[in-house]
DNA sequence: CGGAAAAAAGGTATTTATTCCTGTTTGATT
DNA sequence: AATCAAACAGGAATAAATACCTTTTTTCCG
């Protein structure tokens, strides 16, 4: 059965199962942190507040839980839920400009990594980033995720992710290969190009997929 | 997953189960008996309208169902294993001007789809859409896929795709949703603000990513 | 241990679901 | 075919959930 107490039950539990707190979960859903505060799940009156079945639908979208799995932790709490969907890292820009965001292969690695939810195979190696700032408008707006794929081979008039020797990364379109340079042409307003030595640069991955 | 067009369907599916009506088995369970009434379940500016948590609490109460049970009937009972390396419905812009290339739910019918691997729990009814021509530079490139969730929420400032009930499918920024309107923004160069009437609206979804 | 950030308490404004209401449609019964 | 009750459409009023906001507490990191 269905029960206030239970269903916030629930919600804390598949909140500490995907290492987050209530707060974190909400936002991660979409929704206000202060949406699943303990302090709002009675009313001033003692009356018991339900959290809308339009939130409950948010984190398990978020969290990539199946109803039937959220269904096991309200009804049958010690039963383990069945396993989430594939997940792939995801980190910030600015949070990959330390050095050992990434290994020497471009793979990544350290802290600031989390994980999404996006089934993928794993063959390639995909990760995600997420867009800060309004530098990459129109086409990337902050709080997009770019997922990238350094395996998949990168072709003329590809938007590539590319990490220099020195500083942080940086997007781009690949307008030219030649055998010195790589020439591209930034994202954004006013769109520069630039020719960067091969040996200036540590690697590339070619961006697949963009959220919206 | 969860979302307002099977949650309402799983609610007509326990009733007809139990021999009732929507309107018989909101009697049932306490509930006024329009609560679920077909009328209730979009608001006056389209926006879907979701039953409350705790009006799902009282109709498995009064019919003995558990969340389990019932989310059986959310989650197809003849559900799809979520597995890597699935498909997803495909078809160029132009390829569904024709009026049978969508349903009256808007999901993908007919012979102009095809099917690309995109790995997908196939529990969201998504489908990609190939974009043809340059009317959506820089944003969305010729050959780009946009992936599209109908059942997605929308909130103001998600990328859409629209059919109108007259003319081809179109592509905006949702900016504001009114009663009488969907305030949008077309995309590409020199963006243009339009009013949509909600009546001439046939369905939206949202573009959850775009391949680059 | 101190500082910064996240989480949370709790209040108010806004948005959204239900209740209440009237009228129409549908289905069952005679 | 007529009648009646149930179901439903749809609008307005009311109730309830979320968003927004400020402040406090807790947690994490250097």
């Amino acid at each position: 059965m269905l029960s206030h107490e239970k269903v916030w039950a629930a919600i804390d539990a598949l909140a500490s199962y995907n290492e987050m707190t209530p707060s974190g979960l909400a936002k991660r859903a979409g929704l206000d942190p202060t949406t699943f505060n303990r302090s709002k799940r009675f009313a001033g009156d003692g009356r018991p507040r339900w959290p809308s079945t339009e939130s409950l639908a948010k984190i398990l979208e978020a969290t990539g839980e199946s109803l039937k799995s959220f269904a096991g932790r309200v009804e049958a709490p010690e039963q383990r839920p069945s396993t989430t969907l594939s997940t792939l890292p995801v980190a910030g820009f600015s949070n990959v400009h330390e050095e050992n965001a990434f290994d020497t292969t471009g793979r990544p690695t350290g802290k600031n990594w989390e994980t999404i939810v996006f089934p993928t195979d794993h063959t390639q190696n995909i990760f995600a980033l997420e867009v800060s700032g309004d530098a990459l408008l129109p086409l990337y707006r902050e709080g997009d995720l770019i997922v990238v794929a350094p395996s998949a081979a990168v072709r003329c008039g590809d938007r590539i992710v590319l990490k220099p020797s020195e500083g942080g990364l940086a997007v781009y379109t690949l307008l030219k290969r030649t055998p010195k340079t790589l020439q591209v042409q930034t994202i954004g307003d006013n769109p520069e190009k630039a020719a960067l030595l091969h040996s200036a640069i540590e690697w590339t991955a070619r961006i697949i997929w963009a959220s919206q």
